[in-house]
DNA sequence: CTGAAAGCGCTAACAC
DNA sequence: GTGTTAGCGCTTTCAG
């Protein structure tokens, strides 16, 4: 089904059908409804690969991203609820990720599908700074904050300290950490949130309460596991999202620890996981749904030739649920 | 950046380049080398658009959706997932929705992106049953059962069969029932669910309980306002999805309704939403990530020549949370 | 008003 | 081993 056939059909040129098709003039209308018809009965369609290769705009906005994870379709959702209805198409995109371009993914996806296929990228949690390219790009939970692109984040390093405070309050004074991704902003200025926070209530910072957790469940679990056979084991987790604070949960239990009695644990990021685990745990909610819309009205503003924001941060806040409570033993006085 | 400029920067011609980065035999290594060098250098990597376009193969995977929304991001988590490491990428794409394209979107976007772009597709709740296509297609939830793609989907009938059933072992008589989007063959089978747990119950079907929801909440808000005005109005309701669901709560709320004291209500999905909802919502779980898993394993097997079921279908289960209870005033015997 | 022709970036035959 | 050439399906001048 391509432009041929219908031109053949119609008894008229390729360009024809391309110019009625496009709406564009300087056709006749007796001629355009012919060829309509016929696009209609064959039930052709211009292809997305061939117009863009020969147009400048496509309409397509790409949205690049690692993998399908609960953070990256939660802003989804919101991106995709934003872009109804103002005429632009949703190609979200993923490479083929391996363990020897699991950095880097996002400028060979952008180069891959930049210039022609798609008219601008909303780039989720980029592993390192985006080049300048040759379409407007903006960066959700970027990788740093100054000198690329546009980038839209949530208020991290307040959103650390009050999880952390929200475990100091409660009690607890071994207060471990599982890292996020040390690639990522996101995750040092989690880090560092944490440390504020111990430093603000007068508790020394213990470099061996805190492990790499990498965002995943899986790298977290290894680090729960490590934390929770410490001789001293912590009786509080901050961990830096919630993915990962689900690997605590996992080893917790495992290990015959109650939460939140005898353990406490604070994730980050709020995604609609965490309010159905068991127990429900507390975090720190971040606006992801909003944070994809705004991704996408910036991104078109951009398209459109306007100025935006160099930085967007939207606030983040403390949901408590049912994964922390006091400590076991009551710090006595 | 353009095979043209690693050309001319590696001194060779263009074809030289393509066979370099493809790998193909007849370059000598020295050449190669220089090649991968300005390659490397220069940041290259091949347009995707205009290598399908001349190539038959792209390894890229195209997932065709509506929108963005839960359902389908839970199933695109489970693509995902299955998807990382054999090779593929992934390409999710939803085309510019409106009211007059909302129904045959899928034949669209197939043609608009099939033959070139993508090797085979996995649709994702078709409102028309796909065409015969020039590339392999999985339908997920799909439309009608029979002619078309092979087709996943979970075994909606008993599932509803079992969300009705548990309303009435609760002790419920008047259950209303929220429908699904009419155009889907899911929909048509869990009305048909509710309508064999009644009769088996022999609660006598009450065509005034049924209200058109389109698996949405802005309708089903509507069709429940209806519901839950009505002089004898329900004291349960079944609703098609979790979102009709929530859509359901948010009416019964507004009109002071208990939950689950004054009404009970069971959804449909089992989405993430579902078990952080106040309160949370007890329904019929699909278990929607190894339907994305088994749609991309089947799709895999097409493209590699394999036969495939048409048809598989995965179990449902029910899900009782907190959202159901006997009702307010127990028929009394 | 219509069609012929060029060319987008790339790959695959085929010459050299 | 390497370069030249012909298209993939489409849009866009530019003649007719």
């Amino acid at each position: 089904m391509t432009i041929t056939d219908v031109a053949r059909a119609a008894g008229v040129s390729v360009a024809t059908v391309s110019k009625v098709v496009n709406g564009r003039y300087g056709v006749a209308s007796s001629t355009a409804e012919r060829v309509l018809e016929v696009v209609a009965q064959l039930g052709y369609e211009t292809s997305l690969v061939a117009s863009s290769l020969r147009r400048s705009r496509t309409n397509v906005i790409g949205i690049l991203l690692a993998g399908f994870d609960p953070f990256a379709t939660e802003i989804l959702k919101g991106i995709s609820a934003e872009a109804v209805g103002k005429g632009y198409e949703l190609l979200a995109y993923s490479g083929a990720i391996s363990d020897d371009n699991a950095v880097g993914w996002e400028r060979r996806s952008l180069s891959r599908l930049g210039g022609t296929l798609i008219d601008g990228a909303i780039i989720l949690t980029p592993t390192v700074s985006v080049p300048t390219s040759s379409v407007p790009v903006i960066a959700v939970d970027p990788h740093t904050g100054s000198g690329g692109p546009s980038t839209i984040d949530c208020d991290n390093i307040e959103g650390a300290r009050a999880a952390t405070r929200h475990l100091i309050e409660l009690g607890h004074t071994r207060i471990a950490h599982v890292r996020g991704r040390t690639d990522l902003e996101s995750a040092l200025l989690r880090e560092q949130g944490y440390r504020d926070a111990l430093e603000a209530a007068g508790i020394a910072y213990d470099p061996g309460l805190v492990r790499d957790g990498g965002y995943r469940a899986a790298w977290a679990i290894d680090a729960a596991r490590e934390l929770l056979t410490l001789p001293d084991r912590p009786t509080a987790v901050f961990a830096a999202n919630d993915l990962s604070a689900f690997g605590v949960m996992e080893v917790a239990h495992e290990l015959g620890l109650r939460i939140p009695q005898d353990l406490s644990i604070v994730g980050f990021d709020d995604i609609p996981e965490a309010g159905s685990a068991t127990p429900r745990l507390t975090t720190i909610a971040q606006p992801l749904q909003e944070m994809g819309a705004r991704a996408v009205t910036m991104l078109i503003a951009l398209l459109e030739g306007r100025e935006v924001e160099a930085h967007v941060q939207l606030p983040s806040r403390l949901v408590v649920r049912r994964s922390t409570a006091p400590p076991p033993e009551p710090n006595a006085p």
